[in-house]
DNA sequence: CCCCTAACGGAACAGGAGTCCCGTTATGAG
DNA sequence: CTCATAACGGGACTCCTGTTCCGTTAGGGG
């Protein structure tokens, strides 16, 4: 992201380029999800984190480099799975948590605007791939633990069975067709589960 | 999508008017294609379309109205489906011909470009609403033959299962995860219908 | 075929996003 | 504590996107 990698001297990671960078990511986060990808100033961004527009063109250069580098913080924060101990159980719990991101008016406008910005950049589309990454390791073992305990076949891949809960939400909020409901969520869970069961996903 | 409502005098959709259009959508979509909806500029779409700045100015505005009214254009091009005579076979024509289309560069690109116009614009996002509504109409009825046939429980909502086949295959191009190829279209065909099968989609 | 005017086109204009320059601050090594 | 310099900040400057003005072209009713 940065233009140019500093190769004479020292970096300088500590206290106020932390905080600044900090600042910003806050800043950009609560603009992009109140004005979009299109209409987003860095101008407008650095003002509100009380930073120079100066320093965010330096450090990010563009808003698909911010975004990029938000989606890194993002991925860093990733919460702990809850375990249920049924398959079905688990995936519910995961599509609700989607679905409930989703339908957070910040949030879900938050991660459209993502989406919009990682269409236009190869590589904030190379962070958001991370990001989801991050994300399906976290609930695959869930997967894998029903694989183990025999509900589900063998060679079951646990990614594809996390990928195809969340499908359904995200297209429902970018294609729109019914709403980003509870019942959704579990449609998506319950679709997944069934497909899951029938061997849709053995490699 | 055209800023003023021309209300005195009397509307000429007639030769010239159409002629513009259609030539501008053509560079629209081209450009889009190529440069990607953050860099679009209307002045160039207007230059590859031979036509006057100002016109496009006029008549769209702004970069999602055009995509607005280029989505209003696909929509109208729908092409029929193909019948199988199974249920599989129906869901697997569906989902190649999504996965094509995706998998296209210029195609995918263009999709990529849509969908990001529409998360900036809710006009835009309304308008690729209808597109996807047009083409789940299309395909809906070779699931509902699957209900009247027995294959189905009674009840399924069948545009909730053609939306299950391409909600996987959009977030693969989206979200990254798996390479959008005849394989994975195979697999979405067969999730859906291992879904509907199982009564996940009755309402 | 004629005329009114809807719609188009060129060019000048204005506003704002992004760049550059250079002075200031504060980090972290010694 | 001191110093070299990485990193920040303000402001002037440039260029490009989008607007406005007005003259020109061509659709379609009479």
């Amino acid at each position: 992201m940065s233009p140019e990698a500093p190769e004479p001297g020292t970096v300088r990671p500590g206290g106020r380029t932390a905080r600044v960078r900090t600042a910003v990511l806050r800043a950009a986060g609560d603009t992009l999800a109140e004005r979009g990808f299109a209409h987003l100033d860095l101008a407008d961004v650095a003002h509100r984190a009380g930073v120079g527009k100066t320093t965010v063109y330096r450090r990010w250069g563009t808003v698909t480099g911010l975004v990029a580098d938000l989606l890194v913080d993002m991925a860093e924060q990733s919460l702990p799975r809850t375990e249920t101990g049924s398959l079905l159980g688990d995936l519910k719990a995961n599509a609700r948590l989607v679905q409930r991101t989703l339908s957070d008016p910040r949030q879900g406008a938050l991660f459209k605007a993502i989406i919009a910005a990682a269409t236009c950049d190869p590589r904030t589309a190379e962070a958001l791939h991370r990001f989801y990454d991050t994300r399906i390791r976290e609930w695959a073992p869930c997967v894998q633990q029903a694989v183990d305990r025999g509900e589900l076949p063998r060679g079951t891949d646990a990614h594809e069975v996390v990928r195809a809960v969340s499908a359904p939400l995200y297209y429902s909020l970018l294609a729109g067709g019914g709403p980003l409901d509870e019942a959704a969520a579990d449609r998506a869970a319950q679709a997944a589960a069934a497909a899951a069961r029938a061997g849709v996903y053995v490699r």
